[in-house]
DNA sequence: TCTGGGGTCCTAGGACCC
DNA sequence: TCTGGGGTCCTAGGACCC
C-alpha cells in the first residue's frame, strides 16, 4: 500500500466515522421537543431492556442493555421519558441524516443504523475538521440528529477519534486523530477499541495489554494465537495500515432472521405455530426484498435462560429445501413441519425463530405470457402481498396461518408514532412552540 | 413478575474421498 | 493384518459488531 504518501503527507487519504449521538433517543426528540435536555430512554422489543439513552440518562446511571425493571426508580425519581423502540421512524431518520452526509462526502459507506464511514479523499488534510463541521451542522439543521466525526487513516483509528469526539462533551463534535499520537491512544481503554469486545478484553488485559497504545504494540504471533486474524487486522489498524477497506456496495445479506421473545411464556404448539407462521413469513418478505431465495431453513426455539429454577430446553431444526424458494406458504409449511420437531410439551418456552440460510439470487418472473408454470404464479401472488403490505402497513395480508402472529405475545406500551412514514400519524405543529 | 434482535466472520473437528 | 497423508466440505460454537 501507498508508500509514496510519505512523499506528500498534507495530502494523505483519511476516513471519518459518522456516529449519530444516542440516535434513538435523538429521533424521539426530533419529533418532541419537551424532552429536550431530559433524561430519555429507549426500550428493546417487549420493554425489557433499555437500548438507547440521552446523556441525561447515561449519567443518572441507567446502563446500556440493563433490564428496565432493575430501573424503575430511577425513572420514577428522575421522571425519566420512557418510549418503546420505533424502527419504522429510526429507518426514516437513518435514511435522511445519511443522505445529507452523502451530499457533501459521496463515499459513503452505511455501517449502521446510526454510523456511516466516508472517504475524505480530496479533502486537504488542513481542511478535514471545518469540512466535517459543516458537514455536521447541516446534518442538524436539516433533520435535527446531532452526529459525532472521527477522523483517521483508518476506520479502527477513526473510530478511536469518533469515542474521543464523544468523550469531550463540551468539545466540537469533530476529532482528527493523527496516525503517530500515541499519547492520545494511550488514553483509551484497550476494550474501547472496534472489535475489541468483553472476551478478548479479558485476555489482553490478563496479559497487560490495557489500552490502545499496548494493544497497538503488541506481539503479532501472541495476538494471532490468543484472539485470531481479525484481531490482528485490528492491531495493524491501530499503527495505520489500512486492514478494513471502505465498502460502498453493501454485500447482499448471507441470512435473515426473524425471532422474538416472548413477553410471557408459550405452553402449547397451538400457541407457538402461529408465531412460527408469521416469523417464517416475515423472513420470507426480506429475502424477496432483495431478490433471494433460501435453500436452508432453521427454526430454533427456547425456554427462558434467566430462570434456572424451570426446566431448560433449547433446540433447533434445519432443514435443506429442494429447491430454494421465497415462497411464503412453502417455507411456512417447513417451518411448521421443523418447528413440531423439536416441539417438546412441558416446558415454558420464551424465545424462538426462524432463520434463513445458504440465499442465493432469485429473480421475480414478471409479466409471462402464460400461467403454465407454478412459480409464476407464485411469484406474482407474493409481489401483490408485498406491495399490498407496503402500501398498507405491515400485515394487512399475510398466510393464513400466521393468524395473530405475534401480536397477542408481545409488549409495547411506551410506543410513539410513526410520524415520518404514516399521514395519520403525522406530528401536529403548533404556531406557537417556537421551534423554527 | 419483568432480561432485545439481527447480523458477520473464524476456527476446530468430523466425515468423506482419493 | 497393518498402516498414511492430504484435500474438501460441512457444522457447531464462539468471538465480534450495532
Amino acid at each position: 500500500m501507498g508508500r509514496r504518501h510519505l512523499d506528500h503527507p498534507r495530502s494523505v487519504t483519511m476516513f471519518a466515522l459518522v456516529d449519530c449521538n444516542n440516535f434513538y433517543a435523538s429521533c424521539e426528540r426530533v419529533f418532541d421537543p419537551s424532552i429536550e435536555h431530559r433524561p430519555v430512554i429507549v426500550l428493546s422489543n417487549n420493554d425489557g431492556c433499555v437500548v438507547a439513552r440521552s446523556n441525561e440518562a447515561k449519567e443518572l446511571g441507567i446502563g446500556m442493555g440493563q433490564p428496565v425493571f432493575q430501573v424503575r426508580d430511577l425513572i420514577r425519581r428522575h421522571g425519566v421519558t420512557v418510549r418503546s423502540s420505533n424502527y419504522t421512524l429510526y429507518d426514516d431518520m437513518s435514511r435522511r441524516v445519511f443522505t445529507t452526509v452523502q451530499s457533501f462526502f459521496p463515499k459513503m459507506e452505511s455501517y449502521s443504523i446510526d454510523e456511516a464511514f466516508i472517504d475524505l479523499e480530496g479533502t486537504h488534510l488542513d481542511d478535514m475538521i471545518d469540512s466535517a463541521a459543516t458537514m455536521r451542522r447541516a446534518v442538524l439543521q436539516w433533520t435535527g440528529i446531532p452526529v459525532s466525526v472521527g477522523i483517521g487513516s483508518t476506520k479502527t483509528l477513526a473510530k478511536i477519534a469518533n469515542h474521543m469526539a464523544k468523550r469531550d462533551r463540551a468539545g466540537p463534535g469533530v476529532e482528527l486523530l493523527e496516525t503517530g499520537d500515541d499519547a492520545s491512544l494511550a488514553s483509551v481503554d484497550v476494550g474501547d477499541v472496534w472489535g475489541i469486545g468483553r472476551r478478548w478484553k479479558r485476555t489482553l488485559v490478563a496479559h497487560g495489554i490495557r489500552t490502545a497504545l499496548d494493544l497497538k504494540r503488541a506481539d503479532d504471533q501472541w495476538i494471532l494465537q490468543r484472539l485470531n486474524s481479525i484481531g490482528h487486522r485490528t492491531v495493524l489498524e491501530l499503527r495505520g495500515r489500512r486492514a478494513f477497506a471502505l465498502e460502498e456496495e453493501p454485500a447482499p445479506r448471507r441470512s435473515i432472521v426473524r425471532s422474538r421473545s416472548f413477553a410471557g411464556s408459550i405452553e402449547t404448539w397451538d400457541a407457538l405455530a402461529p408465531a412460527l407462521a408469521s416469523f417464517a413469513s416475515r423472513a420470507a418478505e426480506k429475502l424477496r426484498a432483495q431478490e433471494t431465495a433460501a435453500g436452508v431453513l432453521t427454526v430454533f426455539l427456547n425456554t427462558n435462560w434467566f430462570r434456572p429454577d424451570e426446566p431448560r430446553y433449547a433446540n433447533q431444526a434445519t432443514l435443506k429445501l429442494l429447491t430454494p424458494t421465497n415462497d411464503t406458504p412453502t417455507l411456512v409449511r417447513h417451518a411448521l413441519q421443523a418447528g413440531r420437531h423439536i416441539w417438546r410439551d412441558g416446558f415454558r418456552f420464551k424465545k424462538a425463530g426462524v432463520r434463513f440460510t445458504a440465499l442465493q439470487p432469485h429473480r421475480p418472473v414478471q409479466m409471462h405470457l402464460f400461467d403454465a408454470l407454478d412459480h409464476d404464479r407464485s411469484d406474482r401472488a407474493m409481489q401483490t402481498m408485498d406491495r399490498i403490505n407496503r402500501t398498507m402497513g405491515a400485515d394487512m395480508i399475510r398466510s393464513g396461518s400466521a393468524g395473530l402472529g405475534t401480536a397477542g405475545i408481545t409488549r409495547r406500551r411506551h410506543g410513539s408514532p410513526r410520524y415520518t412514514t404514516r399521514w395519520d400519524e403525522l406530528v401536529e405543529a403548533h404556531a406557537n412552540r417556537g421551534k423554527s
